[in-house]
RNA sequence: GGGCUUGUAGCUCAGCUGGCUAGAGCGCACCCCUGAUAAGGGUGAGGUCGAAGGUUCGAGUCCUUUCAGGCCCA
């Protein structure tokens, strides 16, 4: 660097000697985003103007669009499936309220259940106050618990409340639903009544996924599938009728068969029933190790080795229809069973011979049922094993069971082979224990019976549903479908005290009062003093608004003030798949949805226990669409997971790139498949915005004098740079307003980038820069800019506002004119459009020739575009009507058009003299009165 | 193990019903500007379209198999 560049003899002062003459940008709106320490206060700006309340009310009688956001659950803190999330909730919301609709965003929270009370009891235990609430009474000791879960609730609703915030969404978090306040439980209640009134209710004894360590029921959704090693054991069971069994395969057996069944559960051997073949596949009595056994034919090499046998005999074939009737003995119970027909009997593993325990498997109870076996369950709550077992399993656990079983069964010479399986066994999501299956009274909603409103089931009604609701992506039909189809009745009822209760009440003589009147009953008890009145208050209490004699369900002669309540809760699914009625309905805001919108797994989740319940309350699918995002994963497309080491936070990403970033960032991504995270790909997203950012500032910083700026864009001349750029501003319009209307937030910020990039950025405000800083402030050319200028800004503001809510206001509050608290967020899109000349795109064409021209002539030894001139070949004359703008479109310092010329020329320029003012060689310069060597446009501009 | 799903330049993505030497932006390299300056502009180099078979005159695009992931389930 020269070390007289400021001093008056040296060149570079005489450079700048008409700066200050120059229209030079200037604005308020900084380079520098600062998000992380900015975002917080346009937050609070929000709050304490009460935006949502604003903007709800701006909108009270436009065309409402229905959206109802998922609960998430009240524990722990966001991690960054849930930024993902809420920022597509938010781009929705935002993007419909910018087109002029109502949209309500009430958020929520699933506040019951097990995680919850788990967490807090295992809090309490290593408490010392655990044993003076152990010691109180079973309705005290319950309200204390659930006392402290509410507690618990609500401390994590408040963080994830203010983290959500901070996400920059717009929603309404001074009235959001929570699943545990009386008005929703009661709502809860409501859609429960009509499901009874429908007959799709019943209680019965079925076989549930139990964890024996939170002595409950768990839903589908509460399983983890972990791998586990499980003992495997082939054991024989010894037919009873030996001349049956002959006759079946049409020989005469030397010893009595036996039925070999494979099984790494064999705890459950002592609840055996039957043994399933599959009646259409092929059996063989084959001698094996000594005793003839019937295995299946295609496994018989695979049993044989297993068992260390190592020529199989096989002695006879058959079908397994012709097994169906035998009967064989228990090796170690008095229980004889039969061999009985099963569709589900595969030859993947095991023998093909399946060892069934109605009280221990969803199939063996659905066998157990058309075959007419009992339900036998002889496992405690607790894992153990009951009084009905032989002694030296009473008592025992699952584990000691196991052993004691394979010792009893070798022993007795019925353990064909015994080994260890490691193989993915589901899991306790909370205790992280295995969970078995497991025999017990529950409720349930029955997915196949008939609605006594159309006799259809709910499954064939939600599987109607599903062709008609719209999926976002498309392949979300086959899956939900797929989940509709093949799911079991809904086990609703839960084993634990924090939750909804169900209002079941028993007699004495052990009949059930569950009807719809009163159901409906309890509710408004709920809806006065919450749920915790089941516990505090008596069944004839809670049943005071409740008149058997006129409710034609009640049981015959029943005695309200005999009855006892009973003590299960609801599953949360039920509750959280009921706020379209206790959310939707309940507030007014619409029903059905037009929108619900959550990550994939909520497939047989939400949407689908949101469907169930709706479908059998009010007949109607509670969703028009169904939107579902992936997950997030890490760079590799690892799952992220806390445990797992590569998880993100969402604190420290708010804090190194802000909030805006982060939702640019999540408008960049393809949701629908999984979703890679990584902290350079917030960097990315980071360089992006700030390209924006960047453009937007540009725009706002040659705004300045234009404050009374009124006549907008009429009257713009087609042929002007300005009018392409409108034009190209307007067409991206279309196209991100579009791409919001199909949720397809990728290509609405693509193009808002490509517009900022390419349109503006490199080719638009580079090309008139000139006028706007040499021109005279007044000129009507400079003018016609700043109104163009002026326009794109309001349009790029509503088209990044979804998204960019932070930067949208600021943009907003920095132009002339605005009021310093406007949010964009009460804008709406305008409509005008300006047309641009159709040969725009050759010239624009002919403007990439001439770049590249101007990077060979570098090796003539002009670098800067300004020492040249540019010839352009113009056979049809279709580019004379730019001629005013084409210098400034190249950047060089004047264009020459030729009617004969082939190709592009450059004309070497750096001998002719300079402006020194728009350092130009226009042809115009010449030294002028105050000395200096000036353009004819410049001289006149400065008034010499 | 089953259902659904993803895999195109270093990164994020386009590539409709199969048809010119596979496109864009970012990043990168080199250059210009220093009057958008912790900015701006230009040019350019990058790809066996996860892999292997097959159908076809022709496949990133259709079929089969396979590898590596993801969600849900057994």
């Amino acid at each position: 660097m020269s070390q007289t560049n400021d001093k008056s003899t040296g060149g570079s002062s005489d450079r700048n000697r008409y700066k200050s003459t120059l229209n030079l940008p200037a604005t308020d709106f900084p380079m520098r985003a600062k998000l992380a320490e900015n975002e917080p206060r346009t937050v609070e700006r929000w709050e304490s103007q009460g935006l949502y309340a604003e903007v709800q009310r701006d909108r009270e009688s436009a065309t409402p669009f229905v959206f109802h956001d998922g609960p998430p659950y009240a524990n722990g803190g966001i991690h960054l499936g849930h930024l993902l999330n809420k920022a597509l909730k938010d781009f929705v919301v935002r993007s419909r309220l910018m087109e002029g609709d109502r949209v309500a965003y009430v958020p929520g929270w699933d506040c019951h259940g097990l995680p919850i009370e788990h967490k807090v009891m295992t809090e309490l235990l290593k408490s010392a106050e655990a044993k003076a609430i152990e010691a109180l009474p079973e309705a005290e000791r319950r309200i204390e618990i659930r006392r402290r879960c509410r507690e618990s609730a609500e401390s994590f609703i408040e963080l994830q409340s203010r983290q959500m915030k901070r996400l920059l969404t717009l929603a309404d978090y001074d009235h959001p639903y929570l699943t545990m306040d009386p008005a929703y439980e009661a709502e809860v209640l409501e859609v429960f009544a009509e499901l009874v009134a429908q007959g799709l209710v019943y209680r019965d004894r079925k076989p549930v996924h139990w964890s024996i360590a939170n002595r409950t029921a768990l839903a589908e959704a509460e399983l983890e599938y972990e791998d586990r090693d499980d003992p495997s054991v082939f054991v024989e069971f010894d037919a009873i009728d030996r001349e049956a069994v002959g006759r079946a395969f049409g020989v005469e057996p030397e010893v009595t068969p036996t039925f070999m069944i494979w099984t790494t559960t064999p705890w459950t051997l002592p609840a055996n029933r039957a043994i399933a073949v599959g009646p259409k596949l092929r059996y063989v009595l084959a001698r094996l190790d000594g005793s003839d056994t019937v295995v299946a034919e295609s496994l018989l090499e695979e049993v044989a080795k297993a068992i260390g046998c190592e020529a199989p005999q096989v002695l006879a074939a058959c079908d397994g229809e012709a097994l169906v009737g035998l009967r064989y003995r228990h090796p170690f119970t008095s229980h004889e069973g039969p061999v009985v027909p099963a569709a589900y009997v595969s030859l993947e593993d095991g023998t093909g011979l399946v060892h069934t325990a109605p009280g221990h498997g969803r199939e063996d109870y659905l066998t157990g049922l058309a075959e007419g076996l009992e339900v036998y369950c002889p496992l405690r709550e607790d894992g153990t094993f009951d009084e009905s077992v032989p002694e030296w399993l009473q008592g025992r656990n699952l584990g000691e069971a196991n052993k004691a079983v394979i010792a009893s069964l070798e022993q007795s010479g019925h353990l064909a082979a015994s080994g260890t399986i490691r193989h993915s066994y589901p899991h306790d999501w909370r205790s992280k224990t295995p969970v078995v299956f497991r025999a017990t009274e529950q409720w349930f909603i029955g997915v196949d019976r008939p609605t006594s409103r159309d006799g259809r089931s709910l499954r064939a009604s939600a599987l109607a549903a599903t062709e008609t609701v719209r999926f976002v992506p498309e392949w979300g039909r086959n899956r939900f479908r797929g989940m509709v189809e093949s799911r079991p009745d809904w086990c609703i009822s839960r084993q634990r005290s924090w939750g909804l209760p169900i209002p079941a009440f028993q007699s004495p003589d052990g009949v059930t009062l569950l009807t719809a009147a009163s159901v409906r009953a309890v509710a408004e008890v709920f809806r006065r003093e919450g749920s915790d009145a089941w516990f505090a208050r008596s069944a004839a209490e809670l049943l005071a608004g409740y008149d058997p004699s006129q409710d034609p369900e009640a049981p015959e002669g029943l005695d309200v003030a005999a009855l006892e309540k009973l003590h299960d809760i609801f599953d949360v699914w039920f509750e959280s798949g009921s706020s379209w009625n206790a959310v939707l309905r309940a507030r007014g805001i619409g029903y059905p949805a037009e929108l619900y919108l959550e990550g994939s797994d909520q497939h047989r989740g939400w949407f689908q226990l949101s469907m169930l319940p709706a479908l059998g309350a009010t007949g109607e699918s509670p969703f028009r669409t169904l939107l579902t995002h992936g997950f997030i994963v890490d760079r590799d497309g690892r799952k992220m997971s806390k445990s797992g080491g590569n998880a993100l936070s969402v604190d420290d990403l708010l804090k190194d790139f802000g909030a805006e970033v982060c939702r640019w960032w999540v408008s960049s991504i393809s949701y629908d498949g999984d979703v890679k995270a990584d902290p350079e790909l917030f960097k990315v997203a980071g360089d992006s915005y700030r390209k924006v950012r960047n453009t937007i500032r540009f725009l706002l910083s040659n705004l300045a004098d234009a404050e009374d700026l009124r006549s907008g864009v009429d009257g713009i001349e087609p042929h002007s740079i300005d009018a392409w750029a409108l034009a190209e501003t307007a067409a991206c319009e279309r196209r991100v307003r579009e791409a919001y209307r199909r949720y397809d937030f990728k290509a609405a910020h693509l193009a808002i980038h490509a517009l900022c990039n390419e349109t503006l950025s490199a080719v638009y405000c580079v090309a008139v820069k000139d006028r706007l800083y040499c021109d005279r402030p007044d000129s009507l050319r400079r003018r016609r800019t700043q109104r163009a200028m002026r326009e794109i800004v309001e349009v790029l503001v509503r088209l990044v506002a979804p998204i960019l809510p932070h930067t949208a206001d600021e943009a907003l509050q920095c132009l002339p004119g605005v009021a310093e608290d406007a949010s964009a967020a009460t804008l709406t899109h305008r409509d005008g459009s300006v047309s641009a000349d159709d040969a725009w795109p050759k010239a624009m064409a002919m403007r990439d020739e001439a770049l590249k021209a101007l990077e060979q002539a570098k090796a003539a030894g002009i670098e800067n575009p300004l020492e040249a001139g540019v010839v352009l070949p113009d056979a049809d004359g279709s580019l004379a009507r730019f001629s005013e703008e084409l210098a400034d479109l190249l950047g060089v310092s004047r264009v020459r058009l030729d009617a004969s010329a082939s190709s592009i020329s450059i004309e070497d320029l750096r001998s002719e003299p300079r402006c020194e003012r728009s350092w130009k060689r226009d042809g115009t310069v010449r030294e002028r009165t105050d000395g200096g060597m000036l353009s004819d446009r410049d001289a006149a501009a400065v008034g010499v």
